[in-house]
DNA sequence: ATATAATTTATTGTATACAACTTCATTGAC
DNA sequence: GTCAATGAAGTTGTATACAATAAATTATAT
């Protein structure tokens, strides 16, 4: 499990998805090789892994780059993420057991703290926690599997979010209204409304975009509007 | 794209799927390699692929075998890919164009006739093709890759479905309403109608199991009802 | 001088050789 | 006779060597 490989395939998977390498970047082989101190082979095998999560692109006999993130494909991905959560919403809302409640509250009570002192990095983990716990109560460990691949995935544009001005204390509403829906299991309400608190939507939406290219931002913003 | 290691997987893939390489079979490297004859690197290549995909579990230094797919995960798998359909059903009735709509009915017509002449094999393909057509109008690529990759590892269990008796119309009647409502933009309607209709539940879920494992059959119909 | 073709260089894709680890069997001791 | 320990065999993990393909540069011809 910690081989060589798997060292190398979850470092270069940070590095990229914080942004580190950098799109189209070209991920030479027997650089990387010489980087990690390792041959061209557990090299190789990370990249076929990463190839496979999306995140490089492999053109024959040409090279490995790192896979573009388009607005587009970054909404898109945003879209089904807060299908996700909907989801765990909905199935918790049927399904969480006393204690499962139990802890989904505690987790939004924890938030309350970080709202007050108006630290934006403790929320974004007390947020991460309560959105877990929801995972958790939903019972389905393939979406929660699936949502963390995701999650992972889009981590470096989901933390940017939360430094906007105003909006960790409508997070916190937001998690307040998921909430009261899976305590009365109403499972369409607990839904919709987890969908409306991930979904990036309106200014946001321009916010994340500004945060990838500068330039497509304009004609993507009237895309948004649907 | 058709190098033998890419021949490989998808081959590999295919008979892990059908069933044909069933659950827990080890996969030794050395003998893949004598029988597609290549040597052992496009075999632990296509093997890579397989793990991460979720078709194949590496135990270190212990050897590959087909993952095995239990009656639980199945369920939860099922259950993601009705939110799948259920989501490009809902954007489907927001975004759908004209030619969206049209395509749809067209796609829900062809239905008919396989349903008149009780060709399960028949209906199984235009089946596929009406969900494909939603899929295409939700008008998110993401969600569509994602579909389809759970889509194709649930093959082999969907297909025994349709075979029960009645099934078959009352698939069409459901299909009816999702069209209904995605032609008058019930984005929550679209959505619990194609749920309703894609998730195995009640009876039907009983026969699924017993396609898999007859003994454990029992004990999970209890787990269904929730 | 420019364009095209050929050769060279660099990089990926595959094969083979070697090392590390695990498991099973055999041998020895209690 | 049984249990443990040591060794042998087999399999995965890694390194290196070789082949194939594509890009770049240079040389030649128009």
């Amino acid at each position: 499990m910690t081989s060589p490989a798997n060292i190398l395939r979850s470092q270069l998977e940070e590095e990229i998805i914080t942004g580190l390498l950098k799109e189209n970047t070209r991920l030479d082989e027997v650089s990387l090789a010489e980087r990690f101190g390792v041959s061209r082979t557990p090299v190789r095998e990370a990249l076929i892994q990463l190839t496979t999560a999306g995140l490089v692109v492999k053109r024959p006999h040409k090279g490995n780059f790192v896979a573009e993130v388009g607005p587009t494909l970054l909404i898109e991905m945003f879209d089904v993420m807060g299908e996700y959560e909907a989801m765990a919403a909905r199935l918790a809302a049927r399904r969480a057991s006393k204690e499962d409640i139990e802890k989904i509250r505690e987790a939004h009570l924890d938030c309350t703290d970080a709202v007050l002192s108006g630290d934006t990095d403790d929320y974004y983990y007390k947020n991460e926690k309560f959105h877990k716990t929801i995972l958790t109560a939903a019972h389905n460990s393939f979406l929660e599997e699936q949502s963390g691949i995701l999650h992972r995935r889009l981590k470096a544009f989901r933390r940017l979010q939360l430094r906007t001005r105003g909006r960790m204390q409508s997070s916190f509403d937001e998690h307040n209204e998921v909430v009261k829906a899976i305590e009365a299991g109403d499972a369409q309400k607990a839904s919709n409304e987890m969908r409306k608190h991930v979904v990036v939507q309106g200014e946001r939406f321009a916010d994340l975009l500004a945060t990838i290219s500068q330039r497509n931002a304009e004609k993507l913003i009237h895309a948004a509007k649907e």
